[in-house]
RNA sequence: GGUGCCGUGCCCAAGUGGCCCAAGGGGACGGUCUGCAAAACCGUUAUUCGGCGGUUCGAAUCCGCCCGGCACCUCCA
């Protein structure tokens, strides 16, 4: 194999360092996953795809990998320490909107989201996990994490749940970069409790028996605090020490501050040995938000016309440990990249079939550029000039399309098949149902058809004003035609 | 108030001490092809890295100050 290592940045040493294994050559990975509440965004995909590309990379490293990736179909609380006061949660309060009403019960409303995240998943060519525990299904292995915190002294029963008292776990800040001191002072709104011992002790449990989601515990009806269930399911499946644990950077405060407390003073481990967050991405330079009308979910660019692939080239053309900013510009950007691997594609497979006597002309160049895509991958996941090394790629096999080689063909087909396992840019690795139906524009072939053969004795004749009036009127439909050697060709212009 | 991050061409975006008079994409411009276009392919497009000082033989890269922007601080990927 190489002597390739994959090197990332780490939130707790601040440092970009070897990703280094406990069991050397399997990479035990657990990467936070969504609260399906909603349609996720482009934004939760973007994180998910530095996990996705973490995974990719230590594949093409020849590495073993346990991926994890839970999902949270429990609706936490809008506010801490609210569960007296009428208990609204994320789930409840989605149950309640408008596009809630068609749900009987909250229990439908996350399958339905859940179902709808992992299509969005699939459509953008992320790989699944070997495990995809949810927060649910995890009950029994929760409340007995909380009980043992609380036989150990870490955790503690009030009249409104059980709470975790950060005061017995003195790193507690340690990921944010806080400590204690500071936490105590910086507090801004917190809604004080005062059956907590510390306004900064956060919850394992919540007793609310009018809840929508409850379940039977030791400390009475209730439903588990939201950091429990990542601590419970990653050392269920993937031992007491992680090699990497990974999220959006919000996540770094409270949530994995907090992961690492419960995980770390229930099992005196280490709980990962390697951090890392992906920053946000802005939509048009601004923060994604409902009512500034630029939360972008997968559908919704797929209605649009946004081909799938372009939305994934799009979201990981910045590296992950900077602000990336998602325009439309961004994304037809990537639309005309992503055709440029499907024409290669096209054209190596062409070059297969015309088996063409001749010399491999390119093989030794792809190869070169296909390490130097790896190297940059494994230099902190640097997507960037990953992305510019494979498109060169793309620039070398397009440049002899016409005439390439079987034995360039060939160099050709295993340089995408690699770069496709590597990026994931190439090709759909699932077909599923098209979802643009609603909003494409309805086009009648047989009418373009005629109009073409219209156009193309128009031409024989030397009638170029006509030919030419066709072209503009079916352009103003906003269907272009190409003339090729193949003929007359028409695609239809992206809307975007 | 506390904790982090960022500012590179017209736009997006790599590069964090010499290989950088700064990758790649878009745009623009020129060429090939074409009846003309479109598409495609080829080429050109930052002596300069928010500003001012400093360290160094050498800085976009390190340090200081200033200006501008962002995120988190118990809902959030």
């Amino acid at each position: 194999m190489s002597e390739r290592t994959l090197r990332l940045y780490d939130t707790m040493t601040r440092q970009v360092k070897p990703l280094e294994l406990v069991e050397p050559g399997h990479l035990r990975f657990y990467s936070c996953g969504p609260t399906v509440y909603s349609y996720a965004h482009i934004g939760n995909f973007r994180t998910f795809l530095t996990a996705d590309l973490i995974i990719r990379t230590a594949q093409a490293l020849g590495t073993r990998v346990t991926y994890v990736s839970n999902i949270t179909d429990v609706g936490h609380l809008t506010q801490d320490d609210v569960a007296d006061a009428g208990g609204e949660d994320k789930m409840a309060r989605a149950l309640q909107s408008k596009e809630g009403e068609q749900f009987n019960n909250v229990w439908e409303l996350a399958e339905y989201y859940e179902d709808a995240f992992l299509e969005d998943w699939a459509r953008l060519n992320l790989k699944e996990p070997q495990v995809r525990p949810r927060a649910t299904q995890h009950m029994r292995e929760q409340i007995v994490a909380a009980e043992q915190l609380i036989a150990q002294g870490n955790a503690y029963e009030t009249p409104t749940g059980v709470y975790f008292n950060v005061e017995s776990f003195p790193s507690y800040g340690k990921l944010s970069g806080n400590t204690q001191e500071n936490l105590k002072k910086a507090s801004r709104e917190v809604v004080l409790d005062d059956n907590k011992r510390d306004q900064s002790d956060f919850a394992l449990w919540k007793k609310d028996d009018k809840h929508l989601m409850q379940w039977y515990s030791p400390f009475g009806w209730g439903f588990p605090g939201w950091h429990l269930e990542c601590s419970v399911m990653a050392r269920m499946y993937l031992g007491e020490t992680l090699d990497l644990h990974a999220g959006g950077e919000d996540l770094i405060f409270p949530h994995h501050e907090c992961e690492i407390a419960q995980s770390e003073a229930l099992t005196g481990k280490p709980f990962s040995n390697h951090w890392i967050h992906t920053r946000f991405l802005q939509v048009n330079g601004e923060k994604m938000s409902k009512s500034l009308g630029n939360y972008y979910t997968v559908r919704f660019l797929l209605e649009k016309g946004a081909d799938p692939l372009a939305i994934r080239y799009a979201l990981i053309s910045g590296v992950y440990t900077k602000p990336l900013n998602f325009t439309d510009q961004s994304l037809s950007d990537a639309m005309g990249n992503i055709d440029r691997y499907r024409r290669s594609d096209a054209a190596v497979a062409a070059g297969l079939e015309a088996a063409r006597p001749g010399d491999d002309a390119i093989g030794t160049l792809l190869e070169e550029l296909y390490d130097q895509a790896l190297d940059a991958m494994c230099n902190d996941l640097n997507t960037s000039v990953a992305l510019a090394k494979a498109l060169e790629g793309t620039r070398v096999i397009l440049r002899e399309a016409e005439t390439l080689s079987l034995a360039s063909a060939e160099s050709g087909k295993v340089y995408l098949d690699r770069i496709n396992d590597l990026l994931g840019i190439v090709r759909p690795e699932r077909v599923l149902a098209d979802l643009q139906t609603e909003s494409a524009p309805k086009v009648d072939e047989a009418r373009i058809g005629a109009l073409i053969q219209e156009r193309i004795d128009a031409k024989k004749a030397k009638n170029f004003a006509l030919a030419d009036q066709i072209r503009k009127d079916l352009e103003a439909e906003g269907i272009e035609l190409r003339d090729t050697p193949e003929g007359t060709v028409w695609v239809l212009k992206s809307t975007l």
